[in-house]
DNA sequence: ACCCTTAATCAACAGACCGTCCATAAGAGA
DNA sequence: TCTCTTATGGACGGTCTGTTGATTAAGGGT
């Protein structure tokens, strides 16, 4: 439904989720404390989620839903330049998603939050990864000694930690900053950093 | 208490503990799971630990102790040597203790576990790089257009990454491969995984 | 082998939250 | 205005919690 209240109850729902996320954990909060916290009746809750579980996987979903649009969505890319396969466009969409989306986001992914969360993500962009190899000719992720996991993973969590510095302080930064931050870190090799 | 049964009845708790959470995750458990898998009294539980967050923070502690000892004790590095900097006698260290207590971090660090253990290990392994940074006299953390901290994480995050997913492999290399493979990815940048 | 300390067991307690139900009130839409 | 949907409030039995007191079992010291 998309009814009115509906519509307010479940935003009350989120808010109050997001909230109490951050101020308690994931772990410690109840159905108690976010009907308590929303305004709304327990029973209420129990009208639209099926339990915490339920609600966290809803709002999860929803949020990687319009990740992976947004990170799909480079059309422009040039497939055989290896610095496109991690296209500046779909960085900076997602990341223009996670502001708008940014009380819940920063919440999830918070210490307090869903460690699954970061993962799937990471699962996602690994795929869009993939996909851009994959439509090259000429490149491919080489060994160099290293497993073809273990590269992808490096190669994934410079990019990760970036974001999720930026949301733990607070998304000082524009998203095209952290963007051109995240282009540029491919450049550099982590011992690059000291001099 | 260094008593027999003590000692036996808390490894019973930790082996069920960690069982557990690879099994329903850290969320899901309850005391009662954990008396009822440890094949005690659910009283007895309450005779070593205050709930379920104390038997985590205490594990974890011990954990964190036992990684910090690792990471710290490398005395022939060498200061001004950028490649010291992660000292390949610390990471292997800390490696062989993970080895050691696989069942729990594994569980621990894995995606039903708690992702603020992750989180602590980062920042013992961040301090032990700025230590050795203040050790030299020529090494800094420079900038490239990155904020320090910015610049910090991402050398973290590679080495982090690599270790939860031999975790989450099961353990297969041995911890000196793993260390070699940590090392060797300092000098490579992201995109070099691509050819 | 003995006693005595310490740990583990068992049963019972009130309190919190759970998931469900039902009767009632409020409100949105036609 | 009338109707259908959503929200409310209260009550149910059930599970888990943290604590207590009485009892049994095991360990260590001499």
């Amino acid at each position: 439904m998309t009814n009115r209240s509906t519509v307010r109850t479940k935003k009350a729902i989120k808010h109050a989720f997001s909230e109490l996320v951050e101020e308690k954990g994931l772990d410690s909060l109840t159905v108690s404390d976010v009907a308590r916290t929303a305004g709304i009746n327990r029973g209420t809750f129990y009208l639209h989620y099926v339990d915490k579980d339920d609600l966290k996987n809803q709002l999860e979903s929803e949020a990687l839903e319009s990740l992976q649009e947004r990170l799909f969505s480079n059309e422009n890319a040039d497939p055989d330049d290896p610095v496109d396969v991690i296209p500046y466009e779909a960085i900076l969409g997602a990341l223009e998603y996670v502001q708008d989306d940014f009380e819940f986001i920063r919440a999830i992914v918070g210490p307090r939050g869903d460690h699954a969360f970061l993962g799937r993500f990471r699962g996602q962009l690994g795929q869009m990864i993939e996909k851009q190899i994959a439509k090259s000719s000429t490149l491919r992720l080489s060994m160099k000694g290293f497993p073809r996991e273990y590269a992808m993973q490096v190669m994934l969590s410079g990019i990760v930690a970036i974001t999720e510095l930026w949301l733990s302080n607070g998304g000082k930064e524009s998203p095209e900053e952290i963007a051109t931050m995240i282009h540029e870190s491919r450049k550099l090799a982590p011992y690059e950093f000291l001099k």
